[in-house]
DNA sequence: GGCGTCGCTTGACTATTGTCATGTTCCCGG
DNA sequence: CCGGGAACATGACAATAGTCAAGCGACGCC
């Protein structure tokens, strides 16, 4: 299998239009002029990663901005003590390494496929030297950071200022594409990841979702029925000291 | 008073060299050509606020990038619930708000000045025009919000892999000057604000304090003696899980 | 088709943190 | 110099989350 490089990361492939497609609606590549996305598409890199597969680590360079066409990626970042915490997960459509990549400095967070996922690599270079060609790339690569640290902030709030099931409760908001009566929604990768993802340990998620059935949410394997969508609402954003029923 | 804009933000003042030479040695602005530095600084407002001040709320629209001369500025989120929780805290020489003032979007935070401060703001259109002419300054501002990116992971990370105390005896070793042997240092802000900003509540901070002495910390008002830094190093990336002395 | 691994759940226990109440000290304005 | 209030410390208690251990069940591999 041809690897680039010669490392073990992601085997290449070549574009379909399918691929193009879903790379054009990213939220990094949308609001740019036609002739500019298709400079990009063509110097792009084209890979595709197994389950379990590295993408980056944490101190290597940053070579390229990574745009999620299939599958689902992890940031996470690995404690002196070897404690993982995981700071965002990503799927279709979506971008990582945008204020990296143009910086040439180390990631700050490893990366990893937690599906097998397809990916496309634009190298920085080429971003740069058409960066300076039209000052609106930069507007669009700043775009796509702030969505990132403004998820970081809320992360942050939600860490700081709700206990773990409200945490889930409102992970399962943000699934439901509704936003009243009920909803049936698949959860998108494996609980251990979720509680990774919302900082605590799977028993406590376990335990978390066991509390949930009381405002009406019921799961089963990997799949989650809340029967009232205000109602968890109001318990995700209620505040823990009130003596709330229970 | 010269209230501008009619509103009670600040006071608007003429700046010294001395306030313009800490705004040139900030991030945002110390790898710019000098020409484009004297173009910001020539268009900026210059400001100051009182302790407790605000600078600006969640929701409201950015037409400003924000550079800090002197003082201290909080930036925090308000829960659904009126709880608050501190995202980061400026002071001189750093700049926020870099991301939301290009894209003129609601900012995510509100921001509240700590203590008597100095503000330089560089309104958005002056920073997206010089833009237009020379890219570099993109590559600039994504340096500097980059910066607050890396701080934001690491800020989660703390939260979800260490303990209250732990990340205590981060926040002091980040104040240290030192690397190494005793160190003694001044607690910047008040304790109620180091909490939140560490995530937790003024209780937990005076405990967490505490149960540094038995690591070589001494606490009294504001000013603090640590005795030996790499073992308080040791203490904050120790496992919590791992029976630690104690 | 059996079997082992891994994800997940549950229970018992511990540790950490938040909450509430109380008391001290310090700072500021009369 | 004397209150009054805010910041801070501390104790008792409740709630929440982590740890350890055991057990279940699905999936893939031989």
């Amino acid at each position: 299998m041809g690897r680039v490089f010669g490392r073990t990361k992601g085997d290449a492939f070549v574009a379909h239009e399918a691929q193009k497609a879903i790379a054009r609606q990213s939220l990094l590549l949308k609001s740019l002029p036609d002739q500019h996305v298709e400079t990009l598409l063509s110097h792009a890199i084209w890979r595709q990663y197994d389950r379990g597969e590295t993408i980056f680590v944490q101190e290597e360079s940053a070579q390229a901005v990574h745009v999620v066409l299939a599958g689902w990626v992890k940031l996470f970042r690995m404690s002196p003590t070897g404690a993982e915490a995981v700071v965002s997960v990503f799927t279709r459509g979506e971008s990582f390494g945008e204020a990296v990549a143009l910086r040439n400095v180390p990631y700050p967070v490893s990366a990893e496929a937690v599906s097998a996922c397809e990916i496309m690599h634009i190298p920085s270079p080429v971003l740069i030297s058409l960066m300076k060609t039209d000052p609106e790339i930069g507007i669009s690569i700043l775009a796509s950071t702030f969505t990132h640290l403004h998820s970081l902030v809320s992360q942050l709030e939600q860490l700081k200022a709700q206990t773990g099931a409200q945490r889930v409760a409102e992970f399962l908001l943000n699934l439901c594409d509704c936003d009243e009566g009920a909803c049936e929604v698949e959860l998108p990768y494996d609980k251990m990841l979720i509680a990774g993802r919302l900082g605590m340990k799977p028993e406590s998620l376990s335990r978390a979702f066991s509390r949930l059935k009381a405002v009406g949410v019921k799961i089963n394997r990997n799949h989650a029925e809340i029967s009232n969508i205000p109602q968890l609402r109001d318990y995700a954003d209620s505040d823990p000291a009130d003596n709330w029923g229970r």
